[in-house]
RNA sequence: GCCCAGGUAGCUCAGUUGGUAGAGCAGCGGACUGAAAAUCCGCGUGUCGGUGGUUCGAUCCCGCCCCUGGGCA
């Protein structure tokens, strides 16, 4: 059986960009991005984005491609993928396809529900609803005009309920019917070859903690200071990023850059926790 | 040395008019279909600082001791 990907999965700080960097080495293969966040040109130090002396030893695609200005997604990442795909191979390169973000490697290998895009305008509308309206109402809402979306989502999770509003919103469409129907996969599972890297909690919560440290002193505080200088929408992914609020807290003095730290480590080892599960 | 205030979950603290205690955060387990580094769900036994005493019963009241703040010498 043909293996057409490698897929490197794990914990953030687990060293995953490391092994696939030297799969690549040895097998003639390009490192494309599976992360969330290391898509945000501005982040590169807190994203521990692969550097200069890294994608000098082979080709590295997706990173840093994206203005932090921009709401990335799954479907763009898989438009994105499939473009980075069809090049490796045409260059005889093994894709190598490295992240933490749990979502992208499933819609790669089970495919994405073919929903069309959104307009901005109803994206925006129901975001606003959101803070306007109680968790409840929002959920109501829904459940008026989608109930078996609604049936199916937490009452308290306003982020699955503002998607499903504007899917059947904009579409017309219950978001349940769209997702009962993937597009088909990108890579078909039997044909990669899956790596997870799943260090020990105690020694990887340690790695954390040191390339947190690391960042620090590499100058991730200037690089928050850059980020804020563009004066963004806070509600922004590039916004969410692990450190960006802590370190900007820090920078208009709000608190302690020890207390940043601290803070900003402890969502790391939050969110490690949450990719092993 | 004396006087005050504290010592309760890993941390910050609440509480029990005496019937062995509970919040937030952390931590742990889990879910997850275009914001996923997001969003959401579930999980609380800890010599209630130590030791004597009063009491049917003390984390709570009393004595002594230890520790931490602050004040006075």
């Amino acid at each position: 059986m043909p293996v057409s990907a490698i897929l490197v999965a794990g914990p953030t700080a687990s060293g995953k960009s490391g092994a696939a960097l030297a799969l690549a080495e040895r097998l003639c293969g390009t490192v494309i991005n599976a992360d969330s966040m290391q898509v945000y040109r501005e982040l590169k130090l807190l994203t521990a984005r692969p550097g200069g002396g890294d994608v000098a030893r082979a080709p590295h695609r997706l990173y840093g491609t994206t203005s932090a200005a921009e709401t990335y997604s799954v479907g763009r990442w898989l438009d994105d993928v499939a473009g980075a795909l069809v090049e490796a191979r045409e260059e005889g390169r093994v894709p190598i396809l490295v992240g933490g973000t749990g979502l992208y490697f499933k819609a790669l290998t089970e495919g994405l529900a073919p929903v069309p895009e959104i307009p901005a305008e109803v994206r925006a509308h129901w975001r606003e609803q959101a803070d306007a309206l109680s968790r409840e109402a929002l959920h109501e809402a829904l459940a008026a005009r989608d109930p078996a979306t609604a049936a199916r989502l937490a009452p308290a999770d306003p982020q699955r309920i503002v998607r499903a509003l504007e899917v059947i919103d904009a579409t017309g469409v219950s978001l349940a019917e769209w997702q009962g129907g993937n597009a088909a996969p990108l890579v078909a599972r039997g044909e990669t070859l899956r790596l997870v890297i799943a260090p020990e909690r105690g020694p990887l919560y340690d790695a954390i903690d040191a390339r947190f440290d690391r960042m620090i002193e590499q100058g991730a505080l200037d690089e928050v200071r850059r980020l804020m200088s563009l004066k963004l929408d806070s509600g922004l992914p590039a916004m969410r990023a692990h450190g960006v609020r802590e370190l900007g807290a820090c920078l208009s003095g709000a608190t302690s850059l020890d207390e940043a730290i601290a803070k900003a480590k402890t969502e790391s080892r939050r969110y490690a926790k949450r990719q092993m599960t």
